[in-house]
DNA sequence: TTAGATATATCATTAAGTGATACATATGGA
DNA sequence: TCCATATGTATCACTTAATGATATATCTAA
């Protein structure tokens, strides 16, 4: 994740989770279940990523946290980054659309 | 790329180039100028997931290539499969877009 | 004639994702 | 009460993916 730029599908997923504070196991189940089971996010991938989320910043431990859950949410710095990214994501299927429907 | 499901950013960028027929060199060009510089697929990257996109019969070397120029383009099942990532990053978007302005 | 753009390609390294596993608490039945 | 299942966090070791550096050849325009 070099310079916050450019997220890979499960930091974006995991971070749009994160727009309203939620802990780690309620992330796996939201993007399960708004995906019907097409994308699952398991342990492993979550808590490594939680970890460097919250090295870079963009994500921090909410006071709602007790010893057994863990809450987090996005910072205002990963907001911004998350909103940037859409953008992004919006450009690149814009593009795609373009070149497939382009000419036929 | 374990069966197809979920392409990651550069996979996407280059299938959706390939939508129509293109050399590797183009497709770099396309995705940096169309970015405005944001997107820069580099040589490696490039070549790398092309020889994984070929393995996996999602494009095919067309016919106008000659010895300098190697023009690929989708396949039909090339083109199912971009169909379905575009279906899945636009699910991707509204989910994230409705976590982060609800409630707000 | 030669510098820079075009074009393809690989190697070696780094970065990212994940299966397997571990462990603790909570909860709802039998 | 016991215990199976769900909830919840975490790491290790392994695989997969991305990429910087480099190499090589051709084409083009000054």
């Amino acid at each position: 994740m070099k310079s916050l730029e450019q997220l890979t599908d499960p930091v974006f997923y995991i971070m749009a989770a994160l727009a309203k504070p939620k802990h780690g196991y309620a992330v796996m189940s939201l993007v399960e279940e708004t995906t019907n089971g097409a994308f699952v996010i398991g342990p492993a991938t979550l808590y490594t990523i939680i970890k460097k989320l919250l090295a870079e910043e963009l994500i921090v431990l909410h006071d709602a946290s007790d010893s057994r859950r863990k809450v987090y949410v996005l910072t205002e710095k990963g907001r911004t980054v998350l909103e940037k990214d859409i953008e992004r994501r919006k450009i690149m299927l814009t593009l795609a659309e373009k070149e497939l429907t382009k000419g036929d």
